[in-house]
Formats: C-alpha cells, sequence, structure tokens
RNA sequence: GCGCCAGUAGCUCAGAUGGAUAGAGCAUUAGCCUCCGGAGCUAAGGGUCGGGGGUUCGAAUCCCUCCUGGCGCGCCA
C-alpha cells in the first residue's frame, strides 16, 4: 500500500510540475526521518529551484497550495529548507491495508501469463562432493530472488547448472578408479549409500596430495579421463555419470531441506552431445567476434578480444597506434577454444546463455529427473527422446539472472560481451550477474573445527574455505546442528507437544534462522562465518521475527477461548485511534505493515533481498513494541480492543508473507 | 602492473535513486513479569563515516588522489 500511495504522489508532483514548470523531473520519494514529519517526502524543489533560479522555499509554498487533491493523502506541507511532507489518510490507509490482504489472501502467487519469463539460475554446484555453507548462500540468494520476482508477478523458471562433464567430477572419477582401484560396479554400489557426497568430499580432497606426488601422470590422467567423461564412452564415462547424478541427488536433498526447489537442471553433457557450442562457435566465427590467432603464445586458439578501453579512447581522441607485438600480447583477449581444439568454460557459458534467450536455434530434449526429492518434480535435459509431458523449457526468456560469486564476475563479463558482439545487446544487458560474496569462516571457527592455521591466517578476520582441500562448513552438518539446538530448546519450552510436532517447530526455526543469517547481509558482504552467530537466535534473526508471529498467533488463540466479541470496527474509531501524537505508535505499526509491496520493490530495483529481511525485521521489531506498549486482550474500550486486535491480524498476514518470500516459515508456537 | 570490491560505534553490519539530528543487532551498564509467552521490552554510554582535496544550497553517498585489506587477470571451471 505505502508503495501505491508514494506512486501516486510521485505522479501528481511530476504532473503539476510539467504544467506549471514546464520542467520533466524524476520525483524522488523518501521517508521522512520522524514520523511527526509525515509518511513521504520530496527534496525536488532544490533541484527545480535551481532550474528556475528561484528561492526553493518559495516554490515550495507554491506547490504545496496548487497540488490538488491526491487520494490517500491528506495534506502536504513545506517543511525544513524547502521538502514537501505528504501526510497519509490514515483511516483510508487502514481501509486499504486491509482490502489488499484480502485481494492478495484470494489470489495468491497468481502469475500473470501476459508477462515475459524470467530465468533465475542458482545454485550450480559441481557434482563431485556435498554442499558447503558457500552453496547454500547462492542457493538462499537465487531462491529468495524467485519467491520476490514471482512476488511481483512475473513468470520464473529456475534452473541449476550441473558441470558435470568437468574436471572437478574428473577428479573423484580418478580417485576412484586409480587411487582407491575401485571397479565402476563397485561405484555404482556405493552411490547408495548414505552420505555418497561426504564419502566424495574426503575423496576429492585426498586427490589433491595424489596429484601433487606426480604432475606428470596428474596431468596425462586428467587429459585422459576429461576426453573419455566428454566423449561419454568407456569406464571413466559411466562412473562419472553415476556418480555426477548421485551427487546431484545429495545436493536436491540438501536443498529441499531449505526449501529450496529447482525445475531444470541444464547438464553440460548435453551442452556437448547435442553440439550447442559447435553451433554457438559458427555464429561467433562468421560474426567476427572470434578470432584465430596466428602468432603469438596463443597462436592456434580462438580468442574474443577484451577492448574495454577502445571506447574511452576514442572519447579522448587519443587513438594510439598498436604495434603489432601489442596487439598479440593482448593479455586481456580471452580463450574461447585451446589451441588443441577444445572448447572452455566461457565458450560453453556463452552457448547456454544464447540458449537461455532462445538465440541459438536449437534446444534440449528433456525427462524426468527420477531421483527428485519428496513433493518436487524436477526436469533434466537430455540427448535422447522428450517424455512428452515436459514443459516448454526452451521458451525465450527476457532476462536471465546468473547467481554467481564475485569472483567470476570478469568471465560473466565475457559472456555479455559475446551476446554483444553477435549482435545481441538487449540480451547481454538483460544478462543479470547476481554476484554475491564468499562465505568464510572465522578463524576462532577453523580452529573449532580442527583445522590448522598459519599465524597469519588466525590473524586474518576470515578463513576462505576450500572444497580442493575439504575445508570448510558442510550444509548438511549445518542444518543438522541447527537442528540439534532448536529442538532441545523446543522440548524445553513445549513438553506437552508431540516429539513430531516438535522435531517439525525445530526444523522450521532452524531454516529460519539459518536463510534470515544468509539474507541479512547484502550480497558483496563478505560472511564470517561463526556457528556463535549463526547459532543466535535473538535479536536481528529469523526465530525473532517468527516468534512476533508466534506471539500474534497465541493472541488470537486467547482471545477465542476468551469469546472475545470481533466487534465491527467503524470509520470514526480508526481514524481516532490513529489520529494524533496519541495515535502515532499505532499509525507506525500500521504503516510497516503496509509498506510490502515497497520492500519487494526496491529489493527487485537493487537486486538485493536483503532490502526485504530487514523490513520483515522491522516490522516483527514494531510489533514487539507495540506489543509491550498496549495489552490487547484486557482493553476494556471495546472498540479499541477490535481495533488492536485487527491491526495485529494485518501485521501477522503480512510478516507472514515477508517471510515467506524469504522462504521462512512461521511455526504455530515455537 | 591492470581491473573489480570493501574500509561507517568495541565487534558484525544497514544506510537504492546525493537531503532533515548517520541507524540496527551483538557486547557493556542500569532497569522491566499480580499483566495476551522474556527467543521479549525500556534506557544509557559509544562516531574525524580510512586520510586529503574537489563538485553542490546540501556528500557516508558523486569526482580526483593517497593509504589499508580482499579478490580477479590460467590453452582450470
Amino acid at each position: 500500500m505505502y508503495q501505491t500511495l508514494t506512486n501516486r504522489l510521485r505522479e501528481a508532483l511530476a504532473g503539476h510540475i510539467r504544467e506549471k514548470y514546464g520542467a520533466e523531473l524524476t520525483i524522488v520519494l523518501e521517508r521522512p526521518p520522524k514520523i511527526e514529519m509525515g509518511e513521504a517526502a520530496s527534496p525536488v524543489c532544490f533541484e527545480l529551484a535551481k532550474r528556475l533560479k528561484k528561492a526553493p522555499r518559495m516554490i515550495a509554498q507554491e506547490i504545496a497550495n496548487g497540488l490538488g487533491k491526491v487520494e490517500g493523502i491528506a495534506k502536504v506541507e513545506v517543511a525544513g529548507g524547502a521538502y514537501l511532507n505528504a501526510y497519509f489518510e490514515r483511516g483510508e490507509y487502514w481501509q486499504s491495508v486491509a482490502l489488499e490482504e484480502r485481494k492478495e489472501a484470494q489470489h495468491r502467487d497468481t502469475e500473470s501469463a501476459e508477462k515475459k519469463k524470467i530465468i533465475v539460475e542458482h545454485t550450480s554446484i559441481n557434482p563431485n562432493k556435498a554442499a558447503h555453507i558457500g552453496h547454500v548462500r547462492n542457493a538462499v540468494l537465487g531462491d529468495t530472488m524467485v519467491r520476490i520476482l514471482r512476488h511481483a508477478g512475473n513468470r520464473v523458471q529456475i534452473q541449476n547448472y550441473i558441470d558435470n562433464t568437468g574436471v572437478q567430477v574428473a577428479d573423484v572419477v580418478i580417485g576412484f578408479l586409480q587411487m582407491e582401484q575401485r571397479s565402476a560396479v563397485g561405484v555404482k554400489i556405493m552411490v547408495h549409500e548414505p552420505k555418497f557426497d561426504y564419502y566424495c568430499w574426503d575423496l576429492y580432497a585426498k586427490t589433491t596430495s595424489f596429484f601433487a606426488e606426480n604432475k606428470e601422470r596428474a596431468a596425462k590422467l586428467r587429459g585422459e579421463t576429461l576426453r573419455a567423461i566428454e566423449e561419454g564412452k568407456g569406464e571413466d564415462a559411466e562412473v562419472a555419470q553415476v556418480v555426477a547424478d548421485a551427487i546431484v541427488g545429495c545436493h536436491l536433498r540438501t536443498m529441499a531441506r531449505l526449501d529450496i526447489g529447482y525445475e531444470l537442471l541444464a547438464r553440460e553433457s548435453e551442452i556437448l552431445h547435442l553440439h550447442f557450442w559447435d553451433a554457438a562457435f559458427e555464429m561467433l566465427k562468421k560474426s567476427g567476434a572470434i578470432q584465430l590467432a596466428t602468432s603469438g603464445k596463443m597462436a592456434g586458439c580462438w580468442i574474443m578480444p577484451w577492448e574495454e578501453e577502445v571506447k574511452e579512447e576514442q572519447d579522448a581522441k587519443v587513438v594510439k597506434e598498436k604495434t603489432a607485438e601489442e596487439e598479440v600480447e593482448n593479455s586481456q583477449d580471452k580463450i574461447i577454444v585451446r589451441s588443441n581444439g577444445t572448447v572452455t568454460y566461457v565458450g560453453k557459458d556463452i552457448a547456454y546463455q544464447l540458449w537461455k534467450f532462445g538465440l541459438l536455434g536449437k534446444d534440449f530434449h528433456y525427462r524426468k529427473w527420477p531421483d527428485a526429492p519428496e513433493r518436487q518434480t524436477v526436469w533434466a535435459t537430455t540427448s535422447d527422446k522428450d517424455d512428452p509431458g515436459a514443459p516448454h523449457f526452451g521458451e525465450p526468456a527476457s532476462s536471465v539472472y546468473n547467481v554467481i560469486d564475485a569472483r567470476q564476475a570478469y568471465l560473466q563479463k565475457v559472456v555479455a560481451a559475446g551476446l554483444r558482439a553477435l549482435g545481441h545487446e538487449k540480451a547481454a544487458e538483460q544478462s543479470i550477474h547476481l554476484s554475491y560474496e564468499i562465505v568464510a569462516l572465522t578463524p576462532r571457527c577453523a580452529a573449532e573445527m580442527g583445522y590448522e592455521l598459519t599465524p597469519e591466517e588466525a590473524k586474518k578476520p576470515y578463513v576462505e574455505v576450500s572444497g580442493r582441500k575439504g575445508f570448510g562448513v558442510k550444509a548438511d552438518d549445518l542444518l543438522d546442528k541447527l537442528e540439534a539446538a532448536t529442538l532441545a530448546e523446543v522440548q524445553q519450552r513445549h513438553a506437552e507437544m508431540k516429539p513430531e510436532e516438535q522435531k517439525l517447530t525445530a526444523h522450521e526455526i532452524a531454516v529460519g534462522a539459518l536463510r534470515f543469517f544468509l539474507l541479512k547481509f547484502t550480497r558483496n558482504a563478505i560472511i564470517a562465518f561463526d556457528f556463535k552467530d549463526a547459532l543466535s537466535f535473538e535479536g536481528e534473526t529469523g526465530p525473532y521475527c517468527q516468534y512476533a508471529v508466534v506471539r500474534i498467533r497465541g493472541i488470537r488463540r486467547k482471545g477465542v477461548e476468551a469469546g472475545a466479541t470481533n466487534a465491527e470496527v467503524t470509520k470514526e474509531s480508526v481514524s481516532q485511534l490513529l489520529g494524533g501524537a496519541e495515535g502515532n505508535s499505532l499509525w507506525e505499526l500500521l504503516l510497516a505493515a503496509g509498506s510490502l509491496d515497497y520492500a519487494v520493490d526496491a529489493a527487485i530495483a537493487t537486486q538485493e533481498p536483503a532490502f526485504l529481511a530487514k523490513s520483515a525485521f522491522q516490522l516483527a521489531q514494531a510489533f514487539n513494541n507495540f506489543y509491550h506498549k498496549h495489552h490487547i486482550l484486557s482493553e476494556t474500550d471495546e472498540q479499541k480492543r477490535a481495533f488492536l486486535l485487527r491491526l495485529t491480524e494485518l501485521v501477522e498476514a503480512q510478516l507472514v508473507r515477508a517471510l515467506g518470500l524469504l522462504g521462512i516459515e512461521a511455526p504455530e508456537k515455537m
């Protein structure tokens, strides 16, 4: 509701200014620092003053007087230097929020068919080991972005890229077949054992030292294994497929614990076998986007020239002549095809990205993924026949979010540059790298887990995790730990609950704690992980927000038991209760409850789910504050009691919805 | 060397589109249950927004420069 009103105000101001002063301005609106100053303020008159060369305060006064009635706005006043402060019609706001709430409840998560399709790719873990905390940050960010985009009415498709033919899988295959001397049959049996991903985690770490022993042997083995896997023939390929598929199953189950699911597993094996790269290669060659280097150290490679400075040089009119040597030695040039003819990761990614936008002229085949978690339907790409029931995954997207960590920013730029070089400016623009920083460990946390640190590492604020070294907090371990901690607490508080209910509650709290913990940081903050912080349930945390909902539900239960009458709240009493300084604290809570649409818009505009987490926390905080100030059920004034009760219901609905967008359930009791 | 990101309270972090007295959580200190659940609430202390220039009526936010830390820059992905 807040967003609706401010949009209305923005339009009215823009229209008025256009008409009266002939100026086209984008109207910036912000929240005044205090509620006494109104609900929305615009500093637009400062800007206007500059253009008109008039005193800002005078203009502000003119606008405040001249601006006609805006629906839902009680008055617009001049304040401060030349701010225009708008005061909402509180009674109307109350009705609108209530109305909006009823509508939302009826059409929950309805996607409009006319909306263009958006693809969000996230998780995309190498299928050769268990998922760790950094992977969880990726998945939680991606999943939350999906929920937010869908809430805003977009059609969103969730993809998870599976690099099942890469070096990391090859390494584990070598671990099984060479280091451990297992047979293909032996591995096929192993994959069904519990915690197979944990086994691979350790095995992968061991291959590092195995390769270090004899580098020549390592290079040879890797080369052979990788080629066999890419071709999809022989024992190596067979083991690679079995292992990768099994690990994908583990990952899906791990993420399902956090209520994260996928619609399509896009596998690299199909990008190769269905010749996606070949098609992209032809396009890139034909357009001149990539060139064959004939001399220098990159001789024989197809490279994409990287010319970021070109524009600036032209602008500065300093087009310096490049010597032939400089041309060859430009280290920024990106190799797309190696001199041995194999394609790099970036090349494959360009092909994949082209497909996402429907620009490749090819499509995958699709089949149901047999090893999906309970209650989930997951599809995967295949080279074989299509399953007739498969959704139309090949429909072009209008924009694509790729959730990938910040270290790969340069590569993502190269992919976009590839699209641009092919003339797909729009697609390049709509290729959104949803970048995020790594999750590291505090030195203390690393030490707790038994990792030995060098003295330099111990002094740093954080230590980077490494799958290669087997160094990191596994996602399932962390969840187990969280669930154990929350279960102990729930058992202590609710001995009367049935064990299954206790477990479910503990699970919901654990998920709330973890998801909120990962979402409260903005994307480019490095998270220094520590069990102490992640296991904290106080202050700015998921459980704090959940607890506010639980309290409201407690009040409602008590209210029903006591047979409290649910009197209709009259408009007069609403205006009276919300009015004046007395009503300000109630009004602030209502205002916060009605601000979800604003938070969602801002989260999308900034591509920052943390915005929503913050706003959910603030609403919970505002409620807790209110809760201690007003005793609802013992309120003797019937109209006031009915109003307070209705207000808590609105807060509950909005808070539950906000938490839902963060992927967090609110339990009945906790 | 080049590029990207960060530096805000003791600690961890918010401050989108430049605006009013820079905010949370944790930690510290002092309080709050005859009362809808204390995973809570109230209050206090705590700031040269890394340094220095500049643009602007106005800068944590934009520009320049320097310092510190991190990450990229591979015929790995």
